[in-house]
RNA sequence: GGGAGGGUAGCGAAGAGGCUAAACGCGGCAGACUGUAAAUCUGUUACCUACGGUUUCGGCAGUUCGAAUCUGCCCCCUCCCA
């Protein structure tokens, strides 16, 4: 497809990592970028016209949750999930690989594919890689995931082995059920901890020439030293000129050390979910609003931070709408979450355009001063 | 004035002789959260010089080897009838 290519237009001579523009039929994003997850079509509690505030380019979705509730056809009757959701910048769908792992206990794999046991009421549901496609096609969705197993950690050679192999199988099924023109299919790196099998994952989904490559089966309970080696297996015989696509990581160290190792694009439900709970990201490191100190704390979150709820709410606001579990506050500090990795990536676009990207991620996690990153 | 029912940790509320420093809920405090079954989950919450010790279940006095639990008196609350 020519509308989605990827177009790198500087490498970071401290780390190699990459600037570029990701062009899509629903515009051109910036990357390194990361995506929020809006996984029943919203982004919990905000509106598009805050995600556009916040600088969001790409958000995502997801598929096994849509074709339950309101199931894909309404979708695709509504005009698709741009229309649907009122957002008109591009959107990624997962294919429900990662539901593969995290509702494990309601789902069984076959070569065919996989039957879950809806959670909602126990309902078969079956998944193959033809079905998730056939699903986001009528979702509509600018880049979409081929489905695989996201592979527990750990898990044996044996069985990283042979479902790394099935993932493949399904991946190369996937893209040959793959129709729609006006979306990219991403095919994903499994291979657990193991270099050959990430190197044989890598090097088999580059032969396929996919438009882009995504690395699941990391940010799972992994130590970070694993995760980051996953990484390098997997991007080292990933075809240089695709976007590469971390999954499911979202903390501070993670997205610096991805980007370092050449990842393009990130999402994860980090900075909402923990934005719901009263966790907070800011430059001087994690923040729990609910702490007593904050009482009367009548700063505001981040001196540093432009978002709307920096500009203007304080802590002991933040923290009095949080215990008394005011939705707003929600809503303020997921605006925060989301605005602070934003910001996060646009000054790593600015370090590698002016080749100080191996100085802005240490200097950033430094004046974080958590060892976790997050 | 007569009758009935009550007083348990910050609050609500179980417990009706030893397994009870006292269930459970709320509130408080703290922690977790990474391609969202998460506006969720976990820990903790009498006091102390803390792998042990001290003082508790309206008050006082008893019964008993042992009492929040049984007895007596007192104080207080609620409801009903006058």
């Amino acid at each position: 497809m020519k509308d989605f290519y990827l177009e790198i237009l500087h490498i970071d001579k401290q780390t190699g990592a990459r600037y570029g523009i990701l062009h899509t039929p629903h515009g051109d994003v910036e990357v390194p970028m990361f995506m929020p997850v809006g996984t029943l079509a919203t982004v919990k509690t905000l509106s598009p016209e805050e995600l556009h505030q916040m600088g969001a380019g790409v958000i995502l979705a997801n598929t096994y949750h849509l074709s339950i509730r309101p199931g894909a056809e309404i979708v695709q009757k509504a005009g698709g999930l741009h229309k649907f959701m009122n957002w008109d910048c591009p959107i990624l769908t997962d294919s429900g690989g990662f539901q593969v792992f995290s509702l494990a206990e309601n789902r069984k794999i076959s070569e065919e594919g996989v039957t879950f046991k809806n959670h909602l009421n126990g309902d078969k549901l079956f998944f193959s890689p033809e079905v998730s496609i056939d699903i986001q096609e009528k979702l509509g969705a600018d880049i979409i995931m081929s489905f695989d197993e996201c592979i527990p950690w750990p898990s044996s050679y044996e069985y990283t082995k042979k479902s790394t192999e099935r993932t493949l199988r399904w991946a190369k099924r996937g893209l040959d059920a793959h129709k729609r023109e006006d979306q990219a299919l991403f095919g994903i790196v499994q291979g657990g901890d193991y270099e050959d099998l990430r190197k044989m994952c890598a090097e088999e989904l580059a032969k396929m020439d996919f438009p882009g490559y995504s690395i699941g089966g990391t940010s799972i309970g992994e130590p970070k030293d694993k995760c980051f080696e996953m990484i390098e297996y997997a991007i080292k015989y990933l075809p240089n000129e695709k976007p590469r696509y971390l999954m499911g990581v979202g903390s501070i160290d993670y997205l610096l050390g991805g980007i370092a190792r050449g990842v393009d694009m990130f999402d994860c439900v980090l900075p909402t979910r923990l934005a719901r709970h009263g966790a907070l990201m800011t430059s001087y490191g994690r923040v729990n609003i609910k702490n007593e100190k904050y009482k009367e704390d009548f700063t505001p979150l981040d001196p540093n931070c432009d978002c709307y709820c920096c500009k203007n709410y304080t802590k002991a606001y933040l923290r009095h709408l949080h215990v008394c579990e005011e939705t707003f506050g929600k809503r303020l500090m997921s605006i925060h979450n989301i605005r602070f990795l934003i910001k996060l990536m646009e000054g790593a676009r600015q370090a590698i355009k002016e080749d100080r990207f191996g100085d802005y991620m240490k200097a950033t996690l430094a004046a974080f001063g958590d060892e976790r990153g997050f």
